[in-house]
DNA sequence: AGAAAATTTCAGTCAGAATGAAATTGAGTT
DNA sequence: AACTCAATTTCATTCTGACTGAAATTTTCT
């Protein structure tokens, strides 16, 4: 029999539950049938999956079929929910990928905006990193994207805003109280978190911290968590800070190159319907009245 | 019931062969299932994907389906011959990306010398472009990749060889015959067919050529096919063009800054398997005896 | 309108997956 | 080492839903 993607729903989640009742239940199976399957899925690759016969530890091959396993379903949920909602949406149906920090910050009146005017449409709106926005446009997996960087052919781009780094540490650090704004090598000395945005600025005494901090941080709710508990500081745009401005300070900094620039972005020659057009005006708008940068 | 991988296979099926008889033979199932099938997608979407009973002319949602179905059918698919070349590989499974010319020249060599002294170890290979080369390598759907571009975060990479750009053009084109480098503005007033790695020639004459050009091609067969046909003349690395010299011409530059640097990369801090290593040094050494660059 | 082809419907069949009970295995305990 | 308890596997049975083939319907072409 060949593999099914049923069998990598399964096998997906005795692995991650670490054990086959619980992963059973989860599927609203009977455990018997999760082992039945599992032992199919083994079967079919002619080797096993699980170092003992208690579902905990993977073999090699196990941690392997996991990743892929996990990339696959989540491939196919996002498809079919792609699918229904695309279905499901009457007066239209716009796909937007945005970085986060204009999900949180912009998008929430822009869409409530074109909601007003156009109820009947449906959006989609996800977030994720900006190489992973440009992706998905140029795959055509969403319509509209919002994202920094630059736009890569095929893909045309209208810049919507400026935003300017800084350094985010805790209120109680010592650069908190500078008055003046920070120079790069001031930050010399002090734990440095780098996050995938600092790759932006080329400014070499800049990169001089970026080689000797020791810490590389993706997620940003982790890299937050970070700096309050005080592990270091790190260096962010003003907009990916905004709403965490309680007990975590956004410092200026000297370099005035130190920006990056939002671009509203679209596929070239692709035939939009018009509601595309209306909603990256209410893009437009809101960026203007929260007048950032 | 909830939309299966089998409705999605079923429903490509008849959108491309265009009715339902020929789909259901390929499919090596009776119409009347076929037809079953596809009825249950449709009830399930609550609209039609077809724009007549006849199975040809989709609607905008048939065509939005039928796009998301391919993909996740090809993405599907990937994943099971993936897990499949993994557990089939007792040795050893070495996963590459790599952008077609070096799939072309480097990399038969390559795996031949490397197949010699490891005939156990499985080896993947996929050509793509480069940016897709850093996509996957980030995603973990590979483990080396060759390809030019600037490493992201997270990823090692080693120069391998670096490769002059030039202009390809037919034997009979008027620009063939020149003794000297071309300089870019004698491109001026021949049809240019822009193609992908024209973006990394940053030199503003030769923006301004791009810019005027007409034509943007992606896929390299074709580009050639048009050069051939003598709809226009583009610019290549060298590597790209080697295996085509017969009819078509690659004339030097005067621009010595216009060259790609080709990468080895791979992720950094993860732990390949030693045949990995083995493999990359096949690759170095190939590289320098082709002596390219 | 009529013939031919394609598609859909329908009832019956069949395959494969799920169940529940019983057997087996494994980990920890005395 | 024997025992206990829980987890897992096996097995026979049941059940679900997908497939088939024939008949009905619809569409296209003449």
């Amino acid at each position: 029999m060949a593999i099914k993607i049923e069998m990598l729903r399964c096998f997906a989640a005795v692995a991650q539950s670490g054990n086959l009742s619980d992963a059973a239940e989860k599927l609203g199976r009977t455990p018997s049938a999760v082992s039945m399957m599992l032992k199919q899925l083994e079967d079919h690759l002619g080797a096993s999956l699980f170092e003992s016969e208690r579902k905990s530890r993977l073999t090699a091959l196990g941690r392997f079929v996991l990743n892929e396993a996990l990339r696959e379903l989540d491939h196919f949920e996002r498809t079919i929910s792609n699918i229904e909602a695309y279905a499901g949406s009457k007066d239209g149906f716009i796909r937007v990928a945005v970085v986060p920090s204009v999900a949180a910050v912009i998008l929430p009146s822009a869409l409530q905006r074109f909601h007003n005017t156009r109820p009947g449409v449906r959006i989609d709106v996800r977030d994720m990193d900006s190489a992973s926005v440009l992706r998905e446009l140029e795959k055509e997996r969403v319509d509209i994207g919002i994202a920094s960087g630059e736009a890569a052919a095929g893909i045309e781009c209208e810049t919507l805003f400026s935003d300017a780094f800084g350094v985010v540490c805790r209120a109680d650090h010592p650069l908190a109280t500078a008055k003046e704004p920070i120079r790069w090598q001031q930050l010399e000395g002090f734990p440095f978190i780098t996050n995938g945005i600092c790759a932006l600025i080329k400014d070499e005494d800049f990169r001089a911290i970026v080689e000797q901090s020791a810490l590389y941080v993706r997620n940003t709710t982790s890299l937050f968590a970070m700096i309050r508990a005080g592990v270091g500081i790190t260096v962010l745009p003003r907009l990916a800070v905004a709403g965490e401005r309680k007990d975590l300070r956004f410092l200026p900094v000297a370099d005035m190159s130190a920006r990056r620039n939002m671009e509203l972005l679209r596929r070239a020659h692709a035939s939009l319907p018009p509601v595309c057009a209306e909603f990256q005006q209410c893009v437009r708008e809101v960026t203007a009245e929260v007048a950032v940068g």
